[in-house]
DNA sequence: CACTTGACCTGTCCGC
DNA sequence: TGCGGACAGGTCAAGT
């Protein structure tokens, strides 16, 4: 589900709800909580205080004192979500969304020394949690294999354009939703970010110049910070820490306006179903 | 190795 | 109203 901006919307929340906290009491629902749960889950957890919480591509790391990491990845539906002593009544614009918790798709409870918990809830169960020695996880698969972040300061265009080089006889759309090229870019901010740079999302990237991978470069960073401004994106699920939705699609130009008028030429924007997912842009000034 | 496709799950929406 | 099928923001394994 999220892709960067609405990750890094949640450390940034978890940051200040749960650094400090120390774990009293776990639940999980063992084939989809921990995959790789034993009695080294409570052993590490129960006692534990939250260091510090990070992030890689759509990765959260969440270091305890046990010098074990809880690392999180929520893929379509995941949510993390803190309640201290009040929750949404019916009367909360967020209400609908998520009501009471623990509910039926949550996969692990963490209970705070104060009473407070920590909901890691999952409607299609393709989210995980891994527990594991802090040290161990650079050597993780996909740490190994991921690209680099793409709003780091010291990420340049040429970087950018660089790492689309093996990646020259795909279309455009395939390779940004290639973690091992740059992270943290899912199907909300390749099209997004591929209509700021009016570039279509069919066009192969060998055929792709310079100007065209600035444009991108740029755009993907536009999106990406103005969706952290508005703290992400809800289409259906996503929530941030404290459970609230994120207000970015209000502004997309693209992603999910089919039959609307781009707001760049006045041509209806079109969805077509490319690179396995739902593509939006607009034919006219995406070339 | 590069690239594409299907699988993993549940829920919802759309057309008949 | 009921039912089948397509689709949903991500990644991986297995196929060509």
């Amino acid at each position: 589900m999220p892709e960067l901006p609405e990750v890094e919307t949640i450390r940034r929340g978890l940051s200040e709800l749960i650094v400090g906290r120390t774990v009293v009491s776990e639940v999980h629902d063992t084939e989809k909580g921990f995959p790789n749960a034993s009695t080294d889950v409570a052993a590490f957890l129960i006692g534990a205080t939250v260091i510090a919480v990070r992030r890689r591509a759509k990765v959260l790391l969440i270091d305890l004192s046990t010098e074990h990491t809880v690392v999180v990845h929520l893929k379509m539906t995941g949510q993390l979500v803190f309640r201290g002593e009040q929750s949404f009544g019916a009367g909360h614009p967020n209400a609908s969304l998520i009501g009471k918790l623990p509910d039926r798709s949550t996969r692990v409870t963490l209970t705070f020394t104060d009473g407070s918990r920590l909901y890691f809830n999952d409607q299609r169960k393709f989210g995980w949690m891994r527990l594991m020695p802090t040290i161990e996880v650079p050597n993780i698969d996909f740490m190994k294999k991921v690209g680099p972040e793409p709003l780091e300061a010291d990420f340049t265009p040429e970087q950018f354009a660089e790492r689309f080089k093996r990646r020259a006889k795909t279309n455009i759309k395939a390779a940004l939703l290639d973690q091992t090229v740059v992270a943290g870019v899912g199907n909300i901010y390749a099209d997004e970010s591929l209509w700021e740079a009016r570039i279509h999302p069919k066009r192969l990237v060998g055929s792709l110049g310079d100007n065209d991978f600035q444009n991108l470069y740029t755009g993907l960073r536009k999106v990406m910070n103005l969706s952290l401004e508005k703290g992400g994106s809800t289409d259906k699920n996503y929530l941030n820490a404290e459970g609230k939705s994120g207000q970015y699609l209000d502004h997309a130009s693209v992603f999910r306006k089919e039959n609307t008028p781009c707001p760049r030429c006045g041509n209806l924007v079109e969805k077509i179903r490319w690179a396995g997912r739902g593509t939006h842009f607009c034919p006219h000034c995406q070339k």
